[in-house]
DNA sequence: GCGCTGTATTGACATACTTCAATGTTACCG
DNA sequence: CGGTAACATTGAAGTATGTCAATACAGCGC
């Protein structure tokens, strides 16, 4: 049961955070590329703590961003909500006993 | 965008660990009850330890567990694959912006 | 009841996480 | 250049998490 879950584990702890869900969660509704100052806007905590999740969730490679200027501009990263599904899936469909 | 995920984030939350997640992946495989020793015996980590972390599952209500003279068997709760599936999904396709 | 086995809880400790204020950095504009 | 605006990083404080040793609890067998 040794099977190696960090991977996965990474990911879930970086959805483990409210904050981090709803900036997720913008950035799908958004279709496209929204400025951190929308975040900041948006969320009730200071500017270094938005900060601060936009790049746990870039570490993850959940999210990518783009600098115009003086803004910079999140998106999601391609393919995450595929990899979510596939995190889940080997939850509960792979082998879970050790090698 | 200030829409709630604390409940989702808990839930994340819970699946932040690889040793939670070795658990449920076991008890996925096992499609049906496992014996506390048995994770004691699969995991490098002490009894009270995986008794946390089983504490943990079962208070997010992804494990249920039953007595059965000394021994306690825990099993997946029922519908919790549905249950990510749909935290993943609203994510992704729900409003994100404040009420 | 006594002792033993399997689990759970408590207490303690080290590490990690969330948050903010202060400070850096990058890029635009006179 | 000098100043300002948008983000990022650093430092610090409080809280949460993961872990284990010690202890408590529950059920069995004698």
């Amino acid at each position: 049961m040794d099977a190696d879950f960090s991977e996965h584990a990474l990911l879930f702890k970086a959805l483990g955070d409210p904050h981090r869900l709803a900036i997720l969660a913008t950035l799908a509704r958004a279709k496209g590329e929204v400025c951190v100052c929308d975040f900041t806007a948006g969320l009730p905590l200071e500017q270094p703590t938005v900060s601060h999740h936009l790049r746990w969730l870039r570490e993850t490679d959940l999210v990518r961003s783009t600098r115009k200027g003086t803004w910079v501009y999140y998106r999601l990263a391609p393919g995450v909500m595929s990899r979510l599904r596939r995190a889940v899936n080997a939850l509960f469909s792979q082998k879970a006993l050790a090698a």
